[in-house]
RNA sequence: GGGAGAGUUCCCGAGUGGCCAAAGGGGGCAGACUGUAAAUCUGUUGCGUUUCGCUUCGGUGGUUCGAAUCCACCCUCUCCCA
């Protein structure tokens, strides 16, 4: 169930109602591949930082533990103690970012495991019953994502498998529900637009599947290569033909400034590995900007990352501690900084949809496309 | 007192006549990171007027066209014997 309660232009204010609990929009959804933030941060921490909804990653959890002995253990949830709604990517960006030699075919795909190398075997229903086995809330298509630029016809016809095999899970996940011990009987789907740069083709298949009844909608394979700015006219082009009243997912993107962007392009949900990832690296980002706590300015500085943040790390602690701790190689640096930049992930959209409620986001959203992305 | 060995750029450490401002680590400084094979990767790290010049390999002097590298003495440190 999906209701939009607000719209200003084409940004969007709306709830997602789940079985496992709302989730507000637009939401960021936090990156927990292997069933856990990077970082070292849990469940407990992720309500800590604001988190709504946790995504985790199917290709993953299935080479470990694997997915059946997830489900032994009573499902994803149970598993990992986070007791809201989770998306589970499927597979397809693992085939793209990780397979140099990837077999593909109408049936599905070969490719190697990055773990111990074993042939593995993806599709549309392996994709499925992976996800049905984990009872996550949300399942996402088996799509193939291209590389930005990829060849006319290549990109054609991958969108057009895209599609077919969009049809299949969706075939496979009405049955995997309908099963007497699926964890999650309810278990949404939501279809993958491709089409790599070709507005034609990415209008072409966003139409293809937008009458499929999906319980929501994403685009994929942007921030893959491409310039910014192309991604924003492929927004720009695909919304308009995205059925209004499903959730739209921008997959794997991004920037502050890029989900601020795709929240007035009409964007409803995001995920990205951005800011763990560079937390883990001391790029921190801040209402004011980004800052890598490396810098020996901050050497003695007693102030906190963000004098604006009220995160439980800039309540407490002072750069120049974290900045020791990440220099002394201590976790905690890497455990304090990423809680800090998903708390400022979550409170961003939570800013944005107070702006979008008080029909403000505009002038947000002009005061702060510039401010985000500085360096400080 | 006798014997053996060692002192190299911020640190460790390679280098034993020219291709050496000097390998490789570490540390420092900076950058990248977008559905996570990432606590990773990249650049940089004597000075300057930067396709060239200057200073540098414990100290002083010497050999040589040329020395971190060879010789002499001195200083410091380590180990062994007494």
């Amino acid at each position: 169930m999906f209701n939009i309660i607000k719209k200003q232009k084409n940004a969007r204010r709306g709830i997602i109602k789940t079985v496992h609990g709302e989730v507000q929009t637009p939401a960021f959804m936090n990156v927990a591949t292997c069933g856990a933030i990077k970082g070292a941060l849990s469940a407990f921490d992720l309500k800590k930082v604001k988190c709504q909804i946790m995504l985790s990653n199917t290709y993953h959890l299935h080479l470990r533990p694997g997915d059946e002995n997830i489900k032994k253990l009573g499902g994803l949830h149970k598993f990992t103690r986070w007791n809201g709604p989770i998306l589970t990517d499927s597979g397809g960006f693992q085939v793209f970012s990780l397979a140099k030699l990837r077999n593909i075919s109408e049936d599905g795909v070969t490719f190697n495991s990055h773990i111990d190398g074993h042939k593995i075997f993806m599709s549309p229903e392996v994709s499925m019953q992976i996800q049905s086995n984990l009872g996550s809330t949300i399942a996402m298509a088996f799509d193939e994502c291209v590389e930005n630029p990829s060849p006319y016809d290549y990109t054609k016809k991958s969108a057009q498998l895209t599609t077919r095999w969009l049809k299949r899970c969706k075939d496979e996940i009405n049955r995997l529900n309908s099963l007497e011990d699926t964890i999650n009987k309810k278990q949404m789907l939501f279809g993958i637009n491709q089409g790599g740069v070709y507005k034609d083709l990415r209008v072409e298949q966003m139409k293809a599947i937008a009458d499929m009844d999906l319980s929501g909608y994403a685009i994929g394979g942007l921030a893959v290569g491409e310039e910014t700015e192309v991604m924003y006219e492929i927004i720009d082009e695909v919304v308009p033909y995205m059925p209004k009243d499903k959730p739209r997912y921008l997959m794997g993107v991004g920037t502050p400034v890029n989900i601020l962007e795709a929240v007035y392009r009409g964007i409803d949900m995001f995920d990205c590995v951005m800011p763990s990832r560079n937390a883990r690296h001391g790029h921190l980002f801040t209402m004011s900007g980004i800052r890598n706590i490396w810098n020996s300015k901050y050497e003695l500085d007693e102030s906190p990352i963000d004098t604006e943040c009220d995160c439980p790390v800039c309540k407490s602690f002072s750069r120049a501690y974290i900045r020791h701790l990440m220099k002394a190689g201590e976790m905690l640096g890497m455990r304090l900084c990423v809680t800090h930049n998903l708390y400022f992930y979550n409170t961003l959209l939570e800013k944005i949809r107070e702006e979008l409620d008080n029909d403000n986001f505009e002038n947000f959203y002009r005061k702060y496309r510039d401010i985000l992305g500085v360096r400080i």
